[in-house]
Order: C-alpha cells, then sequence, then structure tokens
DNA sequence: CGCATAGTTCGATCTTTATCGAAGCATTCC
DNA sequence: GGAATGCTTCGATAAAGATCGAACTATGCG
C-alpha cells in the first residue's frame, strides 16, 4: 500500500470507453465541441457533458470559450505523449485487430499526432533533417542549426520561440518506434504541409493523405 | 464512435487502485508473489488474484511459476514505460503532493524503472557516457561504440546483444524530462550498482539509495 | 499419508458510476 | 423581446465490477 502519484485516477478517467474515444478524437489536434465529442463517443450530449467535466477536473483537457461554443482540447503534449504510449501497448497486446485495413494502412504512412505529423513519412522527414544539418541533437534534445533557421524561414516557417514551448521536441513513434518531430516546428510543419494543400486530414480519422503532387513536394522540400 | 486500438481496455485495467498500486510495486522490477502484491495493494488475496488475472488476460503481465510460487512481473519494457507516461501526467496534473517528502526526493535522484537505473544521476550518467564516445548517439538510437565495448566488458559488464533485447535504448524520465539509458546494459549497469553494494533499494520503494563510498564508485566509473 | 502454505474459484453483497430524459442557463440571431 | 442553439445540471435507473469469506486445488515437507 504505497502512496505516490495517482496513477489509478488518470488511467481511470481514460479507462472509459466514451472518455477514451473522445480523448482519441481529440489526438487529432482541433480543439472539439462537447456536441462533436458526444457524437465522436456516442453518448448523448448530457453524458458527454459529464465525461468532460471529469476530463477537466483531472487536469487532461483545457477549454477555450468562444461564444456559445466552448471548445475542449488536450491539456498538454504530455497528456498527447501518454495517449500515445498507451495505444502503443493497446496495439502491442490487443486482439489482434483482423485486418489492419486500408485506414490502418494509411495511418502507418502519415497522422496527425496532437499537432504535427507522425508515422513513417515524419520520422523519415526527422532523419533527413538530422543528414542535412538543419537540426542537431544535442544531449537529448534537439536544436535548430543556423541554417535551419534560414531554412525553414525561407519556406516561410516561424522559428522563433514563442511562450514556453519548446520549437523542437522528440516525439516517440507508436507504429515506427522511433522519434518523429514535435514542438513548434512540427506543429509548423503539419499546419504548411495543410495550408499548402499536400495532404488533407481523412475525415474522423488521424490519418493524413498526400495528394501524389503533394507527396513530390512533400518529399522535395523536406526529404531530399 | 471511430474503431482503433482499445485503449479504453488498458486503461480502465490501470484505472483501479488495488491494479494500479500492483503495477507500481512491480515497476521495481522485481517480480512478486500474489500474496506479496496483495500486501501492497492493501486487499485480500482472493481479490488480488482476481486483479492478477484480469492484468494477465489484458497483456500487462507475464507469470512464472516456480515450484508452488507464481512470480508475476511487467510483460515489457514497453509496458513499463506507458507506466512511466502516466506517472509522468499525475505528477504533472495531480493534486500537488502537499509536501515533496524526503522519500519523493530520493526518488528523484535514483530509483529502478522496471530494470535500469533512472532520475538524475541516470540522466547525468548518460550524458557523460555520450561525452565520453563510450556511446553513440545514431539515427534515434544508441549504439555502443567499440571503445565502450571495451569498457563495459573491463568492468565485468557482458555488452552481447542476446535475444531480441536492445543493448542500448532510451528511456524518458519522468522526474527529469530528459532520457536515460535502458536496454540490456542499462540493466546491466543497475545490476553492478547493486551486486557492488554502491547502493541498496529502498524497501518498499523504487529509491535508490547510494552510499557515501557508493556514490563515490559510482561517479569514478560512470560520471568521471 | 497428513499437514501447511500458496493460490484460485465461487457466491453474495455492496458501491460505484455510466446513462439518458427533462428541465435549466447562456449566448446569439432575428 | 422572443425563438433557437449549445451546453450543463438534476434525478432516477440500471449495469458493472470490486470486495471478501468460505470452499476448493496444488505444491511441498516430514
Amino acid at each position: 500500500m504505497r502512496e505516490g502519484p495517482d496513477i489509478a485516477r488518470i488511467a481511470s478517467l481514460i479507462g472509459d470507453p466514451a472518455r477514451a474515444n473522445m480523448l482519441n478524437a481529440l489526438m487529432g489536434g482541433t480543439a472539439l465541441t462537447a456536441s462533436e465529442l458526444a457524437l465522436e463517443a456516442g453518448v448523448s450530449l448530457p453524458t458527454a457533458s459529464s465525461h468532460l467535466s471529469k476530463l477537466m477536473e483531472g487536469g487532461l483537457l483545457t477549454l477555450a470559450s468562444q461564444g456559445r461554443h466552448r471548445y475542449y482540447g488536450l491539456a498538454s503534449a504530455q497528456v498527447a505523449s501518454m495517449i500515445e504510449a498507451i495505444i502503443g501497448v493497446a496495439e502491442a497486446v490487443g486482439p489482434r485487430r483482423a485486418r489492419p485495413g486500408p485506414r490502418d494502412a494509411a495511418m502507418r504512412v502519415a497522422r496527425v499526432c496532437y499537432d504535427h505529423l507522425a508515422g513513417e513519412q515524419a520520422v523519415a522527414m526527422l532523419d533527413r533533417l538530422f543528414d542535412r544539418k538543419l537540426l542537431l541533437r544535442e544531449d537529448n534534445e534537439i536544436r535548430l542549426s543556423s541554417s535551419g533557421a534560414a531554412h525553414f524561414s525561407a519556406l516561410g516557417i516561424e522559428t522563433h520561440a514563442k511562450a514556453r514551448r519548446p520549437v523542437c521536441r522528440a516525439c516517440l513513434d507508436w507504429s515506427v518506434r522511433r522519434s518523429h518531430l514535435a514542438g513548434m516546428l512540427g506543429a509548423a510543419i503539419l499546419d504548411k504541409i495543410i495550408a499548402e494543400k499536400w495532404a488533407r486530414r481523412e475525415k474522423d480519422s488521424r490519418a493524413v493523405v498526400f495528394s501524389p503532387r503533394g507527396r513530390q513536394e512533400f518529399e522535395r522540400v523536406f526529404l531530399s
């Protein structure tokens, strides 16, 4: 009977199917309203509302009110990466999903992880950015080199640190089991990919699907 | 209502206080019997037994029968690192523990993480091993250099890969928020620290407490 | 074999909590 | 102002599951 941090509290919050579905949906990175989350979780609005207040109280969510809309989002990247870790275990021990299915394959290639790109594409990108010395591994962190700063700035990606959010961060990829790029820069790159219409978000999924031309452009800019 | 891996199943397993306590105890790395875990969780033997079979069915534990003893342990390093991630969130959002307390401080300095050393000491050690080029960062993995192989071998630490377990692996430290060394080598180093009596495991805790002389030795060998 | 220790299974009880309909607030639109 | 939309609170119901005592199985010891 040891004390220690209350992991049961956190885990039981995630342990309800409705709440797990909501969190899963929020892993897409976009904040959602209570009604959207109710739909996502397959429960009525009152039920969803009750779940949301529990998640809020548990510190897993943040809330942004805009007019009569209330947008719920994951509280932090740390929460997101905890959820990724749980997904990893669930994938590993889970009842071997009958057929991997096309959506699942798409997820492995490229998907949204909270606010940045994950999957094979993202892991390959980080590797290339290191090779080209646009990013530097330092200690156990990732740092932007001066050539990297110039490079991203030329692409119209702002890399000045604001607030306390780190510019670069490594995030473990559950499908590849290697790191991909998170942090402000990771988020900015995903923004660019979507803004340039190189890829679109699959509806109701975290999968990111590149268009043929978009993939070419992405490879030219980030994988060359 | 999306499908996807069943994270609720995994999380709800951890979400029960009794099971969470058991898992927490197993994070110490040593396999424990059902009675020990019952004590640890503060429940009766039948209750513990029921929890254990659920954890087994969920794939979070492994079981080794030896005579009339049945030793339960965490199923994998992946499971351990998921639990660490949950601990991290619980620490971050949890009801600010009134006073950090001495045990808590000791945990931050050095503790057992499944089968290797974690905490400030462990993070510092990994940094030094990189500085001395005994370990090399490669891609996103850690590799043993040839001088490193010689070094550890001279210390009586075997570094030949056996089975499929990687020799070196990075593991994110929840207290320091940087990586420390896991994998076969990480485990072997912890073994040596205990075997040489440089430090002892705190009773009923994951904390690892160095003796004055032990700390000196450890610093000489791994932090110099 | 008989006894002791380790562990599981069974059955009954009891608490927790997920759920939704109805009603209540709050904000915006007209 | 009044109607509509988005969301929360309340109250009652129902289901899930945690708990333990007692009985049962298995292993070891003399």
